[in-house]
RNA sequence: GGGUCGGUAGCUCAGCGGUAGAGCAUUCGGCUUUUAACCGAUUGGCCCUGGGUUCGAUCCCCAGCCGACCCA
């Protein structure tokens, strides 16, 4: 806010809240009772017809978001949480109830933004707005600073993201962005609960952060005098519980990690990973199709969304295909004749054929199979579609496939083109996972930020015995962003990381 | 990290080398059926920051800060 003119502005409200200390009323009131919401009262009079009034007293409190006063008479709009009504403010009326001088308090000591509470009867004007005609009324809370525009809102995103707030009062869709997440995210929770999932909390604050490819955010306790690391997932810890016995597990929370920010990455996300013992990736799928149908169709009534443009049917059953067959139909490159091979080089001059660039600096057949899906399939897929068997290589944590060499039992789920989720059959045999893990330690040691280290307490777990496991990993921002249309994940996160305005 | 675009009144935006503009909001006057109320008047600017070019810079040039979009 600039200093001169804002001010000038915040001066004269604090100049009219003093006005109304000086006549005995406290600007900033401790509680109002209500005995309607807006929305209930313009449900319940949905079918008074204009010109026609209702006895019935009611209360209502809200904020003011647009004034009309005219000499003897206003109209003021309030909103609260769910909707809007009209306050009828006559002088006469609220001169019979509260004496001389409150009519012109409120024309004079009251401004868009203030909060207001008002009794009085129902009326929808001639004009056929329904409105509360107000007998007496309160100042609740005295706003300071002007709401913007009425007509064009507050539209600078740089505005809307730095004071949410402000957003949230004018901008009544984003609000509804924020509802439909609390209640996604309320739906899971029941979708699991009711099927025998125990929700965990797992540590936020690790000394060595594992259970995915991403740099951690690091942290120091001063007084243990060591650095910690945010965790980058949850996937370690709640596999220790199953090894502990409890059979089917979930944590839903919030994930760090220390890369860059765009339109589909914030540093801190919401994810949910759930566990089930005596499961395989393909119950995960099952699961994973079922969760996100029932919920989203309990979300949105309909499984046919329109996500940026695009129609989108997420009615069952899904798509599935190989990694292997997706890049064989796209670019004709196929794993499986060149793993069989065994000749790198050969490999990585055809994926280079195909159109893949700097093909020779990856190491291995593995991960050229997933370098060709992500440059040329990824985007491609736009209807639900699990995408089945990744290269061993790029899944530390996954079991080997039970038939195919070189790959793990793993899909990862795609929706308009992004990964939503993530899933193994999880690897098990604590040999295999202490060599995998040390070929990541070796990758890391060479350079690699984001490959993990050896998590010694997560092997000893696996030595006592991990029951087979199905486990899965959704990216609730994503999903969020699906069935709100959210262009950008910055659009379903209250408060998104933003640099400081002057640093 | 690279490219493109943007940052001017509380909000939404014009302007473009020569005294800084509009609409809404504010303030004042009028008004008992408005809903972007209306009519008349009024107030309000470090034109993102720092350098430069110029007689003169909000405007042109360079650097920086913040953001949006695209790319990696």
């Amino acid at each position: 806010m600039s200093r001169h003119t804002g001010d000038e502005l915040r001066q004269q409200r604090l100049d009219k809240a003093h006005q109304w200390r000086q006549a005995g009323i406290n600007p900033y009131s401790y509680r109002y009772q209500r005995t309607h919401s807006t929305e209930e009262l313009q449900k319940q009079y949905e079918s008074l017809e204009a010109g026609a009034e209702i006895a019935e007293k009611v209360r209502v409190a809200g904020r003011v978001m647009a004034r009309r006063v005219f000499g003897k008479l206003a109209f003021f709009t309030i909103q609260d949480e769910q909707g809007s009504i009209q306050f009828y403010l006559e002088k006469q009326r609220i001169q019979d109830h509260m004496g001389e001088g409150a009519f012109e308090r409120l024309k004079n000591g009251t401004d868009a933004g203030d909060i207001l509470g008002a009794e009085g009867t129902i009326k929808r004007t001639e004009k056929g707005e329904l409105s509360v005609y107000v007998t007496t009324y309160e100042l609740l809370t005295k706003s300071l600073l002007p709401l913007p525009d009425k007509w064009h809102g507050l539209t600078d995103v740089e505005k809307r993201y730095r004071q949410r707030y402000v957003d949230l009062i004018v901008n009544p869709e984003v609000r509804d962005i924020f509802r439909k997440r609390a209640r996604l995210i309320q739906l899971t929770r029941r979708y699991l609960d009711e099927r025998g999932f125990l929700e965990m909390e797992t540590p936020v604050l690790q000394p060595e952060a594992g259970g995915a490819d991403a740099r951690p955010f690091i942290t120091h306790h001063n007084a243990l005098e060591i650095d910690l690391y945010l965790r980058i997932a949850t996937e370690l810890h709640l596999k220790r519980l199953v090894v502990g016995g409890f059979e089917r597990v979930y944590e839903l929370g919030r994930i760090f990690r220390n890369e860059g920010v765009s339109t589909r990455h914030n540093p801190e996300f919401t994810s949910i990973e759930l566990y089930q013992a005596y499961a395989d990736y393909t119950d995960m799928m099952q699961l994973t199709e079922n969760l996100i149908t029932t919920v989203t169709q309990e979300l949105l009534g309909n499984l046919h969304i329109t996500y940026q443009g695009q129609e989108i049917n997420l009615s069952p059953p899904w798509q599935r295909v190989t990694m292997r067959d997706l890049v064989r139909e796209k670019t004709g490159w196929d794993f499986v004749e060149f793993r069989e091979l065994a000749d790198l080089s050969s490999a990585q001059k055809a994926a280079q054929a195909c159109g893949l660039q700097n093909a020779q600096e990856y190491d291995s057949v593995g991960r050229l199979l997933n370098a060709l899906f992500e440059e040329f399939c990824e985007e491609l897929l736009v209807q639900p579609t699990f995408v089945l068997d990744f290269p061993v290589e790029i899944s530390p944590l996954a079991k080997k496939h039970r038939t195919q060499p070189g790959l793990v039992e793993r899909f990862e789920l795609y929706i308009a083109g992004r990964e939503l989720a993530n899933s193994f059959s999880e690897l098990t045999d604590p040999i295999d996972q202490r060599e995998r893990l040390e070929q990541q330690a070796a990758r890391k040691a060479a350079g690699d930020a984001e490959a993990q280290g050896v998590d010694e307490d997560f092997l000893t777990a696996l030595e006592y015995g991990l029951p087979p496991t199905g486990g899965m990993g959704l990216g609730i921002d994503r999903w969020v962003m699906l069935v709100t249309d959210a262009a950008s994940i910055r659009e379903v996160i209250p408060f998104p990381l933003l640099k400081p305005e002057h640093s």
